[in-house]
DNA sequence: TTACGGTGATTAAACGATTTTTCACATTCC
DNA sequence: GGAATGTGAAAAATCGTTTAATCACCGTAA
C-alpha cells in the first residue's frame, strides 16, 4: 500500500491540512513542523496520489494525444518528442489510435475527457474537424487546418526541396504523392511547384494511381526525383539502383521526414526533417497556456530542416563552375 | 461542462444512488424509473467521470506503458498492439520514456503509479529488474528476462532464420549484431549459431566494434548474413548493392521484426516478423487477470513468423535439385 | 392487530486530496 | 483589563462516484 496523506498526518500527530500545506507551501506553517513534516515526507516516499488530487483541482496532470495512425513510421519521433515536452512540465500523455477513423477519432475523444485529461493534442484524421471539445485542444496536422494548430511549414518545405536540386542543376524533376488527399502532401507538392525556376518543370505522380517506372522516367531525361515521405523516396532509389542507374550519379533522389533508416543505406538519403521536439514544445507549450485560461494564440508554423545526404548530387551535365552548393555537412538549415 | 451524477439526478428527482445503480445495473431499481434514468443518460451523454470512480473504486482504467526508447523503429506496431489491446478491455495507456536510463525508468515507474494507473506493462532497460511493484506488472523483454514476462520466442527466431537460409543451401554465414549486452539480440544470435548444421559456420560481428567489410565478406565465400534488425539488414544490403553485388544472387540478407520499410525495398526484405498482437493481447490480458487477483502464471512465448521475401534466394552454387523451400509465398508460420 | 418480508429508493459514508473557515492562544495597543 | 491583532494549526467542506446501511411502504401471514 502506498502511504497516504492521512498517514502521513496522524504518524506527526498533525492534520491532513498542514501536511497538504507544507507540499504545496501555501498555508501557514511553522519552520519547525515544516521541517519535521517535509522530513516524514521523504522517509517514506510520500507522493500525492493522482485520483484524489484530480478530483478536488479538476487537474489529472495529464494530456490525451489522438493520433489517425501509431503504426505511421512518423510517429516514434512525434510521440517522444511530445512525451518528454509534457514531462518536462510535469505531465502525463495518455495515447489513443483513431485507426484514421472519424468516428473512432470521436470516440476517442470522449475517453479522453472521461478519463480527465486536461487537454488534447489530436493529429486528425483526414477530413475531420476538431470542435466542441470541453477542453483546451491543439491540433498538428497542415497549416490549412482550422483552429489552434501547430505544424511543420510544409509548403516550404517542398520549396526548399527544390531550391537544393536547382542548386545542383536539376531542371528536370518527378514528384511523389501518395494521396492527393492528405494535406500535408498536397501542401509539400504545392510548395514544390512554386519552387520551380524558369526553364525548369515538373511532373507528378500519386501513388495511389499506381507505382510509375522510375528507370524509364530516368531514361526520359528526368534527374530528379521528390517523394513525400523517405518511405517512397526508399522505394525509388531502390528500383533505380535495381535498374542498374546510379543515384545520385544519374538521378537524385529526396524525401520527407528523415526516417529511422535514412542515415543508414547507401547512399544516405538527403530529406526534410520535421523539428518534432519543436512542434512539441509548442504544442505542450500552448496547452499549458490554455489551461491557465491565457489568450489563445494563433496558427503556428516551424520550418523544415534540409539534411544532405548522399543520394542528391549535381545533375548529370552540369558544369561544376563554382562549389555546388552545401553538400557533406550534416545538417543545414 | 460537463454532465455530472447530481445533475441528472436532480433533473429526474432521484437520488445519486439510483442514477449510479442504473449505470452499473447493480442496486435495485423499478424497470420504470430504469428507463427514464437511462433515457435522460442518453440524452444528455453523460459518462462517469474517471477521478471521482477512480478515487471511489481504486481503478482508474488506465494502464501504464514504459519503453526504454519510444523512437525505436520497432516501437510503432508495439503501442499500437497494446493500445488496440487495451482499448479492447476498455482501458486507456499512458506512455512513459525511460530513455534507457535506470534512474529515469524508476522514476518513470513512480510516476504511473501516483497517477493512478492499475497495471503496468514495461519493456525494461538493459540489465534492469523490475520488482517490488505495488501495481501488477508484466514484462515484455526477453526469454531470459525473471518475472511475469511476455515475449517473442527471439532464440527460436533465430534458429528459423539459420534453417530457411540452410533449405536454400547456404553454408557460410555472417551473423550481425548491435551490441552484446542487448539480451533479445544475444538470444537471437544465440539461436541461429545454435541452429548451425554440420558443416556450416558463422562469424559474427558486432556494430558496437565497428561495421564490418560486407563485399569483403562476399569475396571470402560469406553468401548469408544474417542481421538481429531489419535496420542493419537494410545497411548492409544497400553496401552490398552499392559494391556492385546481387542480392539474393551472390549473397543474402534476412533481418528481424519487419519494419516499414522491409516491404518496400527492391528486393524486399525477407525477415522474422514479431507477432506484436499475440504479445500485447497476452500482456494485457495477464494484467487483467492480475487485476481480478487471479494466480499469477508464467512467461510466455511467442513464435515469430518468418515472411520470405525477394532478399533471400538459393546460395550460388546451390544445385537446385528440389524446389528449394517456400519462397514466393508471402507469409509462412 | 401485529409482526414480517419484499420492494424501490434515499441517506450517508467513504475514497484522497485541497482549500476555506474556524479556533485557540499569545502579543500588543489603548 | 479588554479589545484588537497576529500566528499556527485544526475542523470542515468539497470534488464525483460507488456502496453499505437505512427507510418507507405495501401486502401478507400469524
Amino acid at each position: 500500500m502506498q502511504p497516504r496523506l492521512k498517514e502521513i498526518a496522524k504518524a506527526l500527530g498533525v492534520s491532513t491540512a498542514t501536511v497538504s500545506n507544507v507540499l504545496s507551501g501555501k498555508g501557514r506553517v511553522s519552520d519547525e513542523t515544516r521541517k519535521l513534516v517535509s522530513e516524514k515526507i521523504r522517509e517514506v516516499g510520500y507522493r500525492p496520489g493522482g485520483p484524489g488530487r484530480a478530483l478536488r483541482t479538476g487537474r489529472s496532470g495529464v494530456l490525451g494525444l489522438v493520433l489517425p495512425d501509431i503504426s505511421n513510421p512518423l510517429f516514434p519521433a512525434l510521440a517522444q518528442a511530445i512525451e518528454t515536452a509534457a514531462e518536462r512540465s510535469g505531465q502525463g500523455i495518455l495515447i489513443a489510435d483513431s485507426h484514421a477513423d472519424p468516428g473512432a477519432q470521436a470516440e476517442a475523444l470522449q475517453r479522453m475527457i472521461q478519463r480527465g485529461a486536461d487537454g488534447i493534442i489530436i493529429v486528425p484524421c483526414r477530413g475531420t474537424q476538431v470542435s466542441d471539445l470541453p477542453l483546451p485542444a491543439v491540433v498538428i496536422d497542415s497549416a490549412s487546418t482550422p483552429g489552434n494548430c501547430v505544424c511543420s511549414d510544409h509548403q516550404r518545405g517542398g520549396q526548399q526541396a527544390v531550391e537544393h536540386l536547382l542548386d545542383l542543376g536539376h531542371r528536370k524533376f518527378a514528384l511523389l504523392g501518395q494521396s492527393r488527399r492528405s494535406s500535408v502532401q498536397s501542401d509539400r507538392i504545392a510548395g514544390m511547384q512554386a519552387a520551380l525556376a524558369a526553364g525548369a518543370h515538373a511532373e507528378t505522380f500519386w501513388l495511389e494511381d499506381g507505382t510509375p517506372d522510375f528507370a524509364e522516367l530516368a531514361r526520359r531525361g528526368t534527374t530528379a526525383i521528390i517523394a513525400t515521405s523517405d518511405l517512397h523516396a526508399l522505394t525509388a532509389l531502390t528500383r533505380l539502383q535495381d535498374a542498374g542507374l546510379s543515384v545520385p550519379g544519374d538521378v537524385s533522389v529526396i524525401g520527407f521526414d528523415d526516417l529511422s533508416f535514412s542515415a543508414r543505406i547507401t547512399p544516405g538519403l538527403t530529406t526534410l526533417a520535421q523539428n518534432m521536439p519543436e512542434i512539441a514544445a509548442k504544442a505542450v507549450a500552448h496547452l499549458s497556456l490554455q489551461l491557465e485560461s491565457a489568450p489563445l494564440p494563433m496558427a503556428r508554423l516551424v520550418p523544415m530542416e534540409l539534411v544532405v545526404r548522399g543520394s542528391t548530387g549535381p545533375a548529370p551535365d552540369f558544369p561544376p563552375r563554382k562549389k555546388p552548393s552545401p553538400q557533406q555537412g550534416d545538417v543545414t538549415t
